[in-house]
Order: structure tokens, then C-alpha cells, then sequence
DNA sequence: AATCCGTGCTACCGCTTGGTAACCTAAGCT
DNA sequence: AGCTTAGGTTACCAAGCGGTAGCACGGATT
């Protein structure tokens, strides 16, 4: 029944299908069996490409999470104005949203963070934005003070992408990114005149 | 070995120890027998007081959230200039974080949001924090553009708190409190005065 | 002292599901 | 055509764990 593929691209193929699967019914409630099917295929086939339930799982958040992180690296880097910077990083980050949907789902909303390896999978995201969006928080202020901002303005564009990419915002994804990217930046500028 | 306990008084040291035993381990990694251990006491025991797992989960996911959002109700409901909500508003939020963080780990780093009525039971919570911050936002703007921002300063907030009950952050929660409700308030000023 | 009821325990069942062993078969190579 | 290899299947096991039946025991009531 199902076409007979060579190693690689049916590695490639069960990592997509299992994204969307883990994306759209959790870990927990998702079994080997569930998936293979979806691929059109049996649980061992999956065998022989993951050593378990768990390794393919925390490979997808591992995956997802640094093509997440880069994505936006790559689009703050080439400016160098702080305002420029928060803009093109919220964007970039909506954009990954809109683009990248079930990815952003399996991060936030499907993740089980009461397991210790996918919480430090998700904190290293979450970690690595908030150390970009710091150095933008004005100088003066107390290190811990900043990361918390910091951890604020990520979580604020964490929730406005949940909440659109379960579809309870019918806002366009780019103008969503204007607003929170406003909100954040009038926030920090709020706060840095003191 | 345990005391014996009238029901009363026993089932409410099982909702006790399950939101610990839930919010430290997650739901599908606690076991009943956890519980009933951690509680002096054997499995059965549970049975008599509640149905099944799931339904001692969702009770106290449902009772918590519904704390949590008493408690913030309240206190915001009697101040009304927009300026002393927000402070009032984020200060009884982490309040609460700081005086029951077991709950709040348990709605918003242990929740598993793929079980569709958990899911359901904290977006419940927080629309309506953002129903309490959506008014706030000035009047001109786009229905759906408030509520976008509503979620950004609710999950800000949220963000935070889970950093901060993780012990991400050292700060105490009084003055996370205060930087956050500065973050959220210049935000609103800023769009506000598009 | 006999009774009764509420509280708790021991022992067990059965289903779900992650994981595997053994076998089959399509297709390229010689 | 035969042989080999790699991709795929069927059938199965084992273990964890939610849930339950049936019994034990303590203490108030009479």
C-alpha cells in the first residue's frame, strides 16, 4: 500500500507527521501507533528510525525550538537601531508563527513542561529571546530588573501568538505583530525614563 | 500508621497534597499512588472521595483558577482610576504567585493544555484577566487590536510569574510586581496615544 | 458485650501502549 | 533468473497504572 521510501526522506516524512500529531493532540494522548498511521506506515518502521516515544518527541522541540531561535536571530541582527530591533524581532517572530503554526503550538501549548528535558528545551527559547530583548531595556536599571522586564515583554508576545494560533485573535498575523511590538516598545521606553 | 480522619477533613488534606504532588510532577507523571503515599495513606482511599484522576485533577484546577481570579476581582474592583487597576490588579496577581505557588505552577507550568477541558479551565482564567485589562486600553482602538493586547500584557504577567515561581528570578515579588504593572501601564499610555 | 458504621487496607484485575522478534517482499545488482 | 539488502509487516510481550471487590478494624451507641 504505501510507496516504499528510501532512509532519508522517510525519516523526514515521520518528523513532519509527528510535529503535526504531537502539535495537535500532545504528547501524552498521541501513541506510536497514532503516528505511524499517519505516515501511513507501522509502529516498528518508526523504530528504526527513533530509539523511542520520548527521544522523537524531544527531538521535534529540540528542532523546532532552534529553527524558532535562529529565525529571529537572523532578522534582529542586520539593524542596529534598538526601535528597528524590536520590530523586526517581533516580526520575525509573528512571521514564524503565521509560518510555522503546528512548530509554535507543539512549543507553547502542547509542550508538558513537568517533563525536566522539554521545560529546559522550551526555557532555552524563551532564555535566549529575552537575552535579546535585555541589552534594549535602558542601562540603568538593575540587572534583575531587566531580565524580568525581559521575561514580560517575551511572554506577552508568547500569549498574543497562542492566542492567535488557536484562533481566538482574527487579527492578521502581521498587524498583530505591529501592536505588540508597540506595546513592548513604548513599555520599555516607559520604563527607562523611569 | 495514619491517623484516621473524618471525610471532611480527609478529603480536603487530598486536595491539599494532590495540587502539591500534581503542580511538582505533572499530571501524567503523578500516579494515584503518589498521592495516596504522599498523603499517608493508601489508593483507595482516593476512590472514596473522588471519581477518577482526571476528575481530582480538574477539580482542582478548576478550584484554583477560580481563587486566583476571585482574588484579583476583588481587589482591582474597588479602585478605579485606570492608573491604580493595572498597579492594584498586577500587585493582588503576584500576591497570589508568591502566596500559593504550588496553584500557580500547577495553571501555568504544569497544565497540560493538550487535555482540551484543562486547556478550556485556564483560558477561562486568563480571558478573564483580560477581559479586566481590555477596558483599560483607550477607547479608539479596534475591538479585536484590544484584545490582542489584553492577552500580551495578561501573558506578560503570566511570563513573569513562572520565571520568578521557578526561581529564575531573585527579585522579590513585590517589586516584580511594580516593574511589571510599569511595563504593562506605559504599553497602554504608549498605543494609547497611537 | 454485641452491634454497626465509617474509615482504611490488601490483593487483584485488565487494558492500554511502548517496545521487539521474526518474518516477508520489492527492487537493484551481477 | 537468482541473490542480497533494506524497507515494511504481523504478531506478540511486559509493565505500568487506573480502578475495584472484599475484608479488617476502631469507636460510638445501646
Amino acid at each position: 500500500m504505501s510507496t516504499r521510501l528510501p532512509a532519508r526522506e522517510r525519516r523526514q516524512q515521520l518528523l513532519d507527521v509527528a510535529l503535526d500529531v504531537f502539535s495537535g493532540t500532545g504528547f501524552h494522548e498521541t501513541t506510536m501507533d497514532d503516528i505511524a498511521a499517519a505516515a501511513g506506515v507501522t509502529k516498528p518502521v518508526l523504530y528504526q528510525h527513533f530509539t523511542s516515544k520520548r527521544s522523537l518527541y524531544l527531538h521535534l522541540v529540540d528542532d523546532v525550538g532552534q529553527r524558532m531561535a535562529r529565525a529571529i536571530t537572523v532578522k534582529t541582527s542586520d539593524t542596529d537601531s534598538p526601535r528597528k530591533q524590536v520590530e523586526s524581532g517581533v516580526g520575525a517572530y509573528f512571521d514564524f508563527v503565521a509560518d510555522n503554526r503546528a512548530a509554535f503550538l507543539l512549543l507553547f501549548e502542547g509542550a508538558d513542561r513537568s517533563d525536566a528535558d522539554v521545560a529546559e528545551a522550551v526555557n532555552r527559547i524563551e532564555d535566549s529571546m529575552a537575552e535579546l530583548v535585555a541589552p534594549l531595556i535602558a542601562a540603568g536599571i538593575d540587572a534583575d530588573q531587566q531580565r524580568a522586564l525581559a521575561y514580560g515583554i517575551v511572554g506577552a508576545a508568547e500569549a498574543a501568538g497562542r492566542a492567535w494560533a488557536t484562533g481566538k485573535l482574527t487579527i492578521d498575523a502581521s498587524h498583530l505583530a505591529v501592536e505588540i511590538a508597540e506595546l513592548a516598545w513604548s513599555g520599555l521606553r516607559g520604563i527607562s525614563r523611569h
